[in-house]
This record gives C-alpha cells, structure tokens and sequence, in this order.
DNA sequence: AATGTAAACTAGACGCTGTCAAGTTTGGCC
DNA sequence: GGCCAAACTTGACAGCGTCTAGTTTACATT
C-alpha cells in the first residue's frame, strides 16, 4: 500500500537529546509524534515568529495529518503553554540567583545573563510571559507551576541575602523581588520589541540597572 | 471602565436596524465612518480583548459591509496602530514627569499614575509597547513618532533634574530613564498579565519602586 | 442644470486558520 | 485470535484578512 519512506520528521532537533532511534519507514502510529511535534512547533516559532506557527503547518512539517496533533495537544494553547513550560526548564538553567551575591559586580553578571536568556529566546519568552497565554487564565497548571516555581527561585535567593545580612535591612525582601524582576522583564521587553531600537546601548542599560539594584541594596547606605 | 471613554454612536446606529426608525435613514456615504470605525474599535477592544476584535465584526458594529473598513484603514495593521496612537495621546495627559519633581513623595505619585494608566487602559497599553505592532517594523510613521515622543518627555524631564542638580550627579539621566521605564513598563506587564495576580500588594510595589529610584537619585548619597 | 471624476461603499471569492465529528488503522493485552 | 483503546485519517464548518470588480454618491467643473 502507502509505504513511502519520509525523512522529515524534525531532525534538526532530534540531535539536541541523542535519540539512537533510527527512522524507519512511516507508519500509521508515529510512535514519538508527540515530541516531534514540540520541536517543531520551537523551531517554528523561533524563525517565523508566532504568527507563523499554525497548527496545521506543524502538522505538515511532522509529516501526519492536519487533526493528528489534537491527539497529543487539547489546542493551541496547551501546545503554547507546553512551549513555555519547556522555555521555564531552559531558564532554570541559564539565570539563576542563587549562583551569585548580591555585590556590583555579581548583579550585572545576572543582569546580562538574564537579558542575554531573553533576547536569545524571545519568542519562547513571549510566550513564557505574555499575555497571550497568562491573560484569562487559559495557562495549563503545570506551566504555572512552573512559573511560579522560577520566580520564587529567585525572591528566596533575595531573602537569603536579607537573612544573612547581606543586604540593607530596610529592603523588604519580598517587594525588591517584585520590582527587580519588573525591571529585568521590563527591559528585555522593550528591548525584544523594538521600543528601544539602540542595541548599542544594552551593555550601559544593565551597568544602570546594576547600580540602581545596588543602590537599594547597598548595606553601606541608610536612607 | 473609566472616566476617558467617548460617545459611541456606533453602537446607536446598531440599534436603529432592528428598530426601523424613520429618520437617520442610512445612506450609502456614511460620511464619519473613520472615526465611528475607531471608536467602536477601541470599545471592542476594551470588552472582548485583542483577540475579539475583527475587522469584519467592526463592521458589522459599523452597520457597514465587510469591506468597508479598507478604504479607511489599509489593513488591520494600521487600524491597531491608530488605536495605540489614541493611546498615547491619552498617556500624555494622564502621566507627565515634567508635572513632578525629584523627591520621594512627587516620586511615588508618578509611579502609581503610570500604573494607573497601565492597568486601566491595559489593552490599549498592549498595543501601545506590545510585540503585536512593535515587532517586525509594522507600526506606521506617524505611531512611532509619537511613541518616541512620550519617551523623549520623560527622558528630558530627567535630563532637567541632572541639569538643575536635583538629583545625584554621578546618574547618567537618559540610563536611569531607560531603566526606570523598564521598571514601571515591567511591572505593569506582569500585572495586566496576571503573572503577579496578588492585585493588593500593588500600592506596596509602587512604594517600593519609588525608594528605589530614590536610592539612586538621591544627591544626598554618593555611592 | 448637465456632466465627469474620484471617493465611498458593496458583493463575491480565495486561501488561510482552529477544531469538531465520524471513520480507519494498529499495538498491546486477555 | 479477538478486542479495545489509542493513534491517526478525511471531511466539514465557521471564522478570519484582504483582493478584485462592480455600484452608488458627493462634488467640482462646465
């Protein structure tokens, strides 16, 4: 019958996680659609942007059926949301408080590595934090799981500091989480859309930030 | 909904079809249909979102054909964007640094009108910084003149207070507007999005926000 | 007052989208 | 070997943005 060898199946990223699964011929039950299809939907998203990726396009691209990934992805925004997710686990790895102090030098270090993670992936972050997914709670538990887990990462790191009295005591912990994420979020915001076209001036813009975060948390200064 | 909203009469004439009224009997020019068109837009907008509003139920809100929309606006591109200028048009007269001074106080009252103007406002402020025109060079010449103008205020205002001497000398004041309106731009994002849900320790990030630039315009402070 | 033109508006069509319903194939368990 | 549920298929529907070609009208020129 219909057994025709199709060598499109996401190969790109199949090499990120070293499958040794080598593709035999197509056959009816995919077997690993559902992977597939996550990695496609990330390299799509990644080069035509988030306008470009349609479900039936992601489809065509894993070589099944317009309806197939309905089977793994209630709609498009599990799908989303199933990108996000994996964009928390990536972010996990990259920007990470607890890996610094809160001295000058250690803040523009995560300042820089929390902006590169940004513009590197901006799509995914998008996703990650736009309103495309949190607006009227259609986020999946998991992801918000998720989120919250990374940004709790990163006020408890602050808190550590405050404990052991790294940081001016004045500073509620809590509140400077908030207000610093807003300015990290902020930025790579602006920055990924254009507002502030000047990428030129990235490196002063987080020498600012750094000074404004030490500022506050500056032990040596009352208020 | 809030104290800014105008007249829609787009939405008068809706009823008039059911009602049969004599007068006021629909002609084939409409004759004020740009405006009526950008009205009901943003009321639509305002209700159902970003992802309700369709060029085909605006003119139908219009009492129009499908297509008549296009001979006012070029696409939906340009109709967006013309709301977002609306926006900013609005912005500039709810929120003004020149109106305030460097000092705690005047500096806390900034931040919750920014925010206030945010969060009330918050899918024409979608428009006004999102992705959805910024991104791809798809906001029209006249949009990102005005956006780049909103900003220029700000920025100058605090080139005035460097000038005056009113803040801490050793701040770079178009870095600290860069990085200040992050903040305020982050934050508002995380809370329009719901990604920060506790909406009551909103007034406690406000104030958080402004001891943090205070700590770094402080003249009083040399770091 | 008649005429010509351009602007405002219309209906029809195209290709795209997300997703539902109903039918087909198949791997794995009894 | 037989059965079931999961994986996958085609077909269909309503909605979308927008192009094209035609119709109606306001208005300036004669």
């Amino acid at each position: 019958m219909n057994n025709e060898q199709e060598p499109n199946q996401g190969h790109a990223e199949c090499l990120l996680q070293d499958t040794s699964l080598k593709t035999s011929k197509k056959s009816y039950h995919h077997g690993d659609l559902r992977t597939v299809l996550l990695d496609n939907a990330i390299s799509i998203l990644r080069t035509d942007g988030i306008q470009g990726l349609s479900m039936r396009k992601l489809a065509t691209s894993a070589d099944v059926s317009r309806t197939a990934p309905y089977h793994h992805f209630k709609d498009k925004k599990e799908l989303l949301c199933a990108i996000a997710e994996e964009g928390f686990r990536l972010f996990s790895t990259r920007v990470d408080a607890k890996t610094i102090e809160p001295a000058p030098a250690t803040l523009l270090i995560f300042t820089k590595q929390y902006l590169e993670f940004a513009l590197k992936n901006k799509e995914v972050y998008e996703l990650m934090f736009g309103s495309e997914l949190w607006q009227q709670h259609s986020t999946t538990e998991s992801l918000k799981t998720r989120a919250h887990a990374s940004f709790r990462q990163y006020a408890t790191a602050i808190k550590d500091w405050h404990e052991d009295k790294l940081i001016n005591q004045a500073v509620d912990p809590l509140r400077f989480a908030q207000v610093s994420w807003s300015t990290l979020h902020g930025m790579s915001r602006l920055l990924i859309d254009g507002v502030y076209v000047d990428g030129e001036a990235i490196d002063a813009m987080c020498e600012e930030t750094a000074q404004l975060f030490w500022s506050q948390l500056n032990p040596a200064v009352s208020f």
